[in-house]
DNA sequence: TTGTATGCGTTATCAT
DNA sequence: ATGATAACGCATACAA
């Protein structure tokens, strides 16, 4: 039977609709409807019937008209970093793996936006939402005044944040506590023996680089360390910069004997800078970072450093999203989680003075 | 939450349809469609009104009726790689960025699919198709045998694929010459005055791989050198894999002059090892890398390296994809871009001997 | 337990 | 130049 029918019609799934699948069965477009939605009131063998020649007619219910129908979107949107250059976050691919896979297993769909040049990112979520094209959004690299934390929340759509802004009482996100983390990494250094610790920071307009910054001053203060002019750089965003500033901070009159930086980018330009000055990263000067990058592992001296994964967050901040969807209140959906700190050789107690 | 709230409701545009529109306008949802969508038979007057209020009141066009009724989609999908594991591909987000925006441009959208664990490519490829949800779809990190490829030709819908199959002549591609470029890498190596260069190669299954290790034999041959036992390595994909590579090389009666490595993260793989092995990087061994990461920039010393923007080659996969939906040829959509070989110092000429 | 009818928001094909 | 009206494919309230 198969075949004849493959043979007169080779009709592609491009026609297969519902109304085809129900003449085939010789059954009413509703009751196969009910059928494949697991309504209660069909007969076992009816559904079951159905059910077979769905599969093997190669029938999925059409996502647009089901759209229409139920007026559900059962997709969700995730707006690409504006500018974000070249290379600028190695976890977002990673991270997007995470959130489509949570996605998939509610058999929801992600549409990935990017930011057209001469438009912003409020003008993109707006017109995902007014089309209906998304019941929800997903924000990634987020800043303490972020607009378009603003403007979902004017928008009134479900929305969930990986980081925080200033102002996050009101909506549901998940953060690294990256306060905590830079707080965890100088005391370690400070249990290895050193007294003199640097920071090289990132664009503070960043949420991450605000607190790991604040990390590093809090623990400072704890441990009764002074941080000495010259022992804090802002604004260092790759290894070229960081090689920069840390070249500054070893012509100091007394130079730290440890680095603590916002990423491992940042962390492998400092210790280029150190073997630089003819001193030895992870003995003369201790270096830690924070992300987890492979290239860390493979540094001379591996390098120390923090991480979380972010295909985890992918997937957890997808969670959040659905649940938010189904009725989940945002301000019970703020979480927090701890780095890691992967200690190397990078970071070793400092040299006898 | 106040009455301010509820009387501003009417803001949302979860209500607003052409139906509202029309009723607002006093017209019929005909005239009002016909003149958003540029038809020549309306009054200019009638239009002017028409894109006027809609815009006043906000009003977008349901993107999933729309579908529904012209039977068009106007998203294309992309399967991410499956088993990519963390930061695999530093290329991915950049191109993903570059195919939305030049989606953008169109008014089109992407879908970004995972592969969930226990299913496969054909399988996700198949129900973004089938459900209608994709009108077209772009592939990535292609191998030389692809399953997707191979699946998707069966299906007859329009797809472009970054990179190469083994068979490669009956669909649309956007490729690298990845054989010229690494011909290029030994002839400058030639040039400058080594003879006993090796290779380190990647996953071989990979067409980049299979294309770069091509080259390298290719160019050896061309210059009359030799290719002795040990010179090539196969297989090695990340900085830790080869700094044993290289280091096993070096150890070679008669080790290499030179190396070109399969991909940056090798090449700074292999520095490493050569410096492990009190060798001077750049000096006594020379290093070509591929892919022009920021890292390479700001080794030490920087690194020689080809590379091509991942952001243009998504831009340009797209735009070939929207070309072969609107009609174009597949077998007219073949291109193979060179890549540029940016000299550092990591590559200079070979220590008198 | 099943069939019928209606609506979701748009576009397209008719009339007028 | 504009207004009815019929699809598009599906879900569902209501009848039978």
């Amino acid at each position: 039977m198969g075949e004849n029918a493959l043979q007169r019609k080779p009709r592609r799934n491009q026609g297969m609709s519902i109304a085809r699948l129900a003449e085939h069965l010789g059954l009413s477009e509703g009751t196969v409807s009910r059928a494949l939605n697991g309504y209660p009131d069909v007969a076992g063998k009816t559904r079951e019937r159905v059910i077979d020649a769905a599969r093997t007619l190669g029938y999925s219910p059409s996502s647009a008209a089901r759209r229409l129908a139920r007026g559900v979107v059962e997709t969700v949107g995730f707006v690409l970093p504006q500018r974000a250059g070249h290379f600028s976050d190695p976890f977002l691919a990673e991270m997007l793996d995470g959130v489509a896979m949570e996605l998939a297993d509610s058999d929801w769909d992600l549409i990935v936006a990017a930011v057209p040049d001469g438009h912003d990112e409020p003008e993109v979520i707006d017109r995902l939402a007014r089309t209906g094209k998304v019941g929800g959004f997903i924000l990634t690299r987020t800043r303490r005044k972020d607009a378009r934390v603003d403007h979902l929340r004017e928008l009134g759509l479900p929305f969930v944040v990986h980081g925080r802004t200033e102002d996050c009482a009101d909506y549901a996100w998940l953060d690294i506590d990256n306060e905590k983390a830079f707080v965890d990494a100088v005391r370690y250094l400070v249990e290895l023996g050193h007294r003199r610790i640097a920071h090289i920071g990132g664009d503070m307009s960043f949420n991450f680089a605000h607190f790991r910054h604040l990390g590093y001053r809090r623990a400072m203060e704890d441990a009764e360390l002074p941080v000495p002019a010259g022992f804090v750089a802002e604004g260092i965003a790759d290894g070229v910069a960081a090689d920069e500033a840390m070249t500054a901070m070893l012509s100091l009159p007394a130079p730290p004997t440890a680095v603590v930086c916002v990423t491992d980018a940042v962390a492998l330009g400092a210790m280029r800078a150190i073997s630089g000055a003819g001193l030895r990263p992870g003995v003369d000067v201790s270096v830690i970072g924070y992300d987890g990058l492979p290239f860390g592992l493979a540094a001379h001296p591996p390098l120390t450093t923090m991480s979380q994964s972010s295909h985890r967050a992918g997937r957890e901040v997808a969670r959040m999203l659905l649940a938010l969807i189904h009725g989940a209140e945002p301000a019970n959906s703020q979480v927090l989680w701890e780095a890691t700190l992967t200690k190397r050789a990078s970071a070793s107690p400092p040299p006898p003075h």
